[in-house]
DNA sequence: TAGTTCGTTTAGTAACTACTAAACGGACAT
DNA sequence: ATGTCCGTTTAGTAGTTACTAAACGAACTA
């Protein structure tokens, strides 16, 4: 028995929300990325509000979000005052999006603030031993974030994440 | 002006504390691995809420998740009814532990939840058009999905996650 | 037995998050 | 101007999360 449409487009949106929510981001969110993602033509912002149940105000200020993180596009048609959004197709486009957005914010501080405690260390001159053994620690886990800012990197410096590509880096590093 | 070595240790538990909820973890989870990380031998259960200030109870759960993704490690002493807990120092050991927890919970039943959709949109064969335009587009995230699944393995096999083996991952990328 | 000394569990709470409802403001039409 | 049709902002709320305080239970001790 196949079910109708509309049905399993339902069951596919809710699946997206709770990896929406999975990844940290509002399931709302993810329902509305859900609903442009199945849509061929571009939804004005009332569409949207229609097709996932959420009022005006969040569908609002949640479609801006996903805007800047390049998931969406915003778009407006001549003569007609509404705004019409778009998904982005490309999803490898939209995570480098959403790990610049993630960049430089509390993230890029907070690793910071381990690079800081480094060189307060090393600046020391009292308690050797105990200076040492802190120092080597965290230097240890310095490096290691700095092997994930290369590897983030790397990822991101490819035009496209297929399997090709992901294929390539197994043989690598076998 | 060198600043005393307990002041620097405070400021690098807040640091981990902050990645720590960046990562979507408990803010005190992050201290609690900050306080046995920055110590050189296993500290009890007690001398856990000494430092970070924490309740018995929400370190022992703490504690206990922390042990379950591998980031830090219980032990006893002979004759000595406490627990004793020391951080993991292989960073990279780990994350395939906490990527093994995260996996095969949500995430993945999520994720298989689009497999679904696509396997039910094949098998309809009312509103063909339409139907093949669902088609493609889910088809197309879920290979965007493989293929991030791929590389997650990828990276799990590695022994070690060093500048080396990034470096060679750039290599052959570029 | 009763009394310690541990870790765990439970009930309750403060703070936060994702929302709703509704007021607001700008741009256009009449 | 006045009204209408948009999107945005704001105030309030239900639900969740990360905790605290304290009861509990298990294992040893006297």
């Amino acid at each position: 028995m196949t079910q109708k449409l509309e049905d399993i487009k339902q069951e596919f949106i809710e699946g997206l929300s709770q990896i929406s929510r999975f990844w940290g981001f509002p399931k709302g969110m993810g329902a509305i990325f859900g609903v442009l993602y199945l849509s061929p033509a571009p939804l004005s912002l009332d569409e949207i509000v229609r097709q996932t149940g959420l009022t005006k105000g969040a569908v609002s200020t949640e479609v801006r979000a996903l805007a800047r993180m390049g998931l969406v596009h915003r778009s407006t048609k001549l003569a007609d005052r509404k705004d019409y959004y778009e998904a982005e197709t490309d999803f490898y486009k939209s995570i480098r999006s959403i790990l610049k957005e993630r960049q430089n914010t509390e993230f890029d501080r907070a690793v910071g603030s381990v690079k800081d405690t480094l060189a307060k260390l090393e600046a020391g001159t009292s308690n050797a031993e105990e200076r040492a053994f802190l120092i080597e620690r965290v230097r240890a886990l310095q490096e290691f974030f700095d092997a994930i800012d290369s590897l983030a990197r790397a990822v991101v410096k490819l035009e496209s994440l297929g399997l090709v590509n992901v294929q390539r880096i197994l043989g690598v590093l076998k």
